[in-house]
DNA sequence: TGAACTTTGACTATCTTTGACCTTTGAGGT
DNA sequence: ACCTCAAAGGTCAAAGATAGTCAAAGTTCA
């Protein structure tokens, strides 16, 4: 198993734990987990971005943390319609399948419509698209179905 | 008896034993087969296709594997099947869309999935797609779609 | 014998891990 | 108040680990 998922798995456990915030340090989490430092911020740039609903705030220097929150969507308007409207007009594949697995895990969308829309985005339907457009396409793929599954 | 062969042989084996999904490393069958990496993609693509009934997905870097599902073949999803492997590589907007409602008022699939078919394979996503290309991108995202939905 | 299928390998794309170097901040001494 | 500096966290690029693409060369078969 990757040490980024320990990492990742690290997080959203005590997310959970803690009612959707948490504070880390750095350092020690890196040798509690056995990796370096800077792999943390691998794993928030690549699997805590605003786009997936997570804030990450931090300070440095003595007593120094990092905060992550999983951003509360008040189910009175749909989430999906703002992570709409804050969505790139570029998607690469991997960020997509990451979004996806996140609404999924958050059960904002179901597993059956995952699966769908994690093959709608994938390159595999894309073979006869010039690659300079697919994210493009990816990215609008993915703008039509939050929108219709919004509704 | 052909590599290719033996290759396809081996992913069957052992989605039978596991029950129609399993995941594997590139690089280290292709080891153990005595054939070269890209071979396996070779086969992937040429036998382990939507239109037979197989859906493939992958991820690079470390850490990285293919995952190969095959979809059941139970009798309320065998319609799809049928249709997935009859369906020319290139799709119409108008025929994707009477092809989306006949299916829904046939009931094979549900309304909430139809919409969602019809969004993946309406024009409105394709802007960033050369107009020559989007019948095939349409055939082939169905293509992906309705085998998911057969899984 | 020509079209279709298979085999290979060089090159590319993507994701992860690591480490050297940089910046910020609070604490304590003066 | 001001200075200094150790204790955080941040950045970035290189190296490592996988998988994907494509076209040339080889093989098979109707």
């Amino acid at each position: 198993m990757r040490i980024s998922d320990v990492i990742a798995a690290y997080i959203q456990e005590r997310l959970n734990e803690a009612n959707g915030t948490m504070e880390l340090q750095r350092n020690l989490l890196a040798e509690e987990l056995g990796c370096v430092p800077s792999q943390i911020n691998y794993v928030l740039t690549s699997r805590f971005t605003p786009e997936q609903g997570y804030i990450v705030e931090s300070r440095r220097g003595g007593g120094g943390y990092i905060r992550i929150s999983r951003v509360r969507y008040n189910t009175a308007s749909s989430p999906l319609i703002h992570l709409v409207e804050a969505l790139d007009d570029t998607l690469e594949e991997g960020a997509a399948q990451r979004l996806v697995s996140n609404l999924a895990a958050r059960e904002v969308i179901s597993a059956h419509d995952a699966r769908l829309l994690l093959a709608a985005t994938s390159n595999r339907a894309y073979r006869d698209v010039e690659p300079e457009q697919r994210d493009k396409l990816r990215a609008a793929m993915m703008k039509q179905l939050l929108t219709v599954l919004s509704l």
